[in-house]
DNA sequence: GGGTATGATTGCAG
DNA sequence: CTGCAATCATACCC
């Protein structure tokens, strides 16, 4: 081997280094013992080929075309080819044939499953929406929570739009490059030793590269998502007052069960929906308005008797459409005790509700209202104005009047058809300023209530 | 800007 | 899980 090398190297420096030495010396003396007419042949061939190489720029495109298409036609070419190929498949190529099957990425199947779960992957509107949605409902709601509800969504559209025109552009130039190479390849394939699988494999690792492009553009998304997110629930985390309207739902019910503020979860359900807001809300509400109004019974004093008239005047409404309908019904029925003018509630567009509640709490004012001594409303309206109220006997009237009007009246002022129990007052707060003297918590409506009685917290 | 009100959070107990 | 109590963080008001 070494000498057959060695002579090679002989006869390259005798053709394409004549007259130069590459062996140090000033010159090279002159092979012995193996020059002869065979080495003097091979050495000319060899020269003409390099030769050939050397001069090849120098040819004319023509001319090396003409060259290629003779090699192309060459009789022996196929065979060649196929046994390089077969060369080829043999040495490096298969060896990496064992890394073609890639499994699937875990960190790409985690980024998929996130955009498909924040809804930009996935089917046009649902996902977002409902994303969108999911983080609304963690963060809770508000009076404006559409505005940034919306504003989430057209952002979240945006980060959508921009993800599916980047993956188009990707899947486009990948395409191109993919047929671009295929066709070069096939190309080439006429002139090297490329076997179908061998492009194919090409194809693959384009695809890959251009995945690991994709993957990028992915994780650039879920980042822009979560930086979404994060703002968008973060905003929402900022603590915005309920709206007026929701503190007025929600103080009347705490005020008119003031005996045992615990709304049940359908009553939360009606409340969070009344005052849109959520459930929880509604239940920290509430946690938060017990231990307050607990801590400072004093200061919430106010308060509650203004609900408390509020609440009265509103089922007085009530009181007075039931007993008018009631009447109007049977005009036979007695209503001794419980009569009131009709035109003494006339009060809806003309008078607000304050002048109101000053005529029906003035001493002298012309309506008498009476209130059973049990409830809190009638408790809250006693330090009103300081009048004195007399707890009339209306039950049985009342219950004559029918189911319409004893349910109003039940509603009104916290009347239980049993009435014979003390409802709550301030001082009923347990030692510890607990209601747990009370009605068993959770159970709003009260436990000796009649199963036939229709509650506010629910009935509304 | 400071004080208060208020919605939310946390840690604990039952 | 619910409610309580303490606490935080912010909104709101003067």
């Amino acid at each position: 081997m070494m000498e057959e090398q060695a002579r090679i190297m002989q006869a390259l420096s005798g053709v394409t280094l004549a007259g130069h030495s590459v062996q140090g010396g000033m010159g090279l003396p002159p092979p012995h013992g193996h020059e002869g007419t065979d080495g003097d042949g091979r050495k000319q061939d060899i020269g003409d080929i390099l030769h050939q190489i050397m001069t090849i720029t120098d040819q004319s495109l023509d001319e090396a075309q003409a060259k290629k298409h003779g090699l192309n036609c060459h009789r022996m070419k196929p065979a060649l080819f196929s046994v390089l190929c077969e060369i080829k498949e043999k040495t490096g190529l298969s060896i990496r044939g064992a890394q073609e099957q890639d499994p699937p990425d875990p960190q790409l199947m985690r980024l998929d499953n996130m955009l498909l779960a924040e809804g930009v992957s996935g089917p046009e509107k649902g996902g977002g929406s409902a994303a969108a949605a999911a983080a609304a409902a963690a963060a809770g709601g508000g009076a404006d929570s559409s505005i940034e509800h919306s504003d989430y969504r057209a952002k979240l559209t945006q980060i959508r739009q921009i993800y599916h025109t980047e993956l188009e552009k990707y899947e486009q130039a990948c395409n191109e490059f993919t047929t671009h190479v295929m066709n070069l390849l096939r190309e080439q394939s006429r002139t090297r030793p490329i076997s179908p699988k061998e492009i194919e494999r090409m194809v693959g690792i384009i695809h890959r590269k251009f995945s690991s492009i994709q993957m990028q553009l992915k994780q650039s998304t879920c980042e822009a998502v979560m930086i979404l997110r994060s703002r968008f629930l973060d905003a929402r985390r900022k603590r915005r007052n309920f709206s007026k309207q929701a503190t007025e739902i929600l103080n009347e019910y705490f005020y008119s069960h003031l005996s045992n503020p615990y709304p049940s979860e359908e009553a939360k359900e009606e409340l969070a929906k009344k005052c849109s807001i959520t459930v929880s809300q509604v239940s920290n509400w509430f946690g938060n308005k017990r231990i307050r109004y607990k801590k400072n019974i004093g200061k919430f004093q106010e308060e509650a008797n203004l609900y408390a008239a509020k609440t009265a005047v509103t089922a007085t409404h009530a009181v007075a459409a039931a007993i008018h309908n009631s009447q109007a019904n049977s005009p036979t029925t007695p209503n001794s005790g419980f009569q009131m003018k009709d035109e003494e509630f006339q009060l809806d567009s003309a008078e607000s509700k304050n002048s109101l509640l000053t005529n029906m709490f003035t001493a002298g004012s012309s309506a008498s209202f009476s209130l059973p001594n049990s409830g809190d409303m009638f408790m809250n309206m006693q330090s009103l104005n300081g009048a004195s109220y007399q707890g009339a006997q209306v039950g049985d009237n009342v219950q004559s009047q029918g189911d319409t009007i004893r349910h109003a009246i039940s509603q009104t002022v916290g009347y239980n058809d049993g009435l014979r129990h003390p409802m709550y007052s301030p001082h009923s707060l347990n030692g510890n300023g607990g209601w747990h003297g009370a009605p068993t918590p959770s159970s709003v409506t009260s436990p000796n209530e009649g199963p036939g009685s229709v509650h506010s917290d629910t009935s509304n």
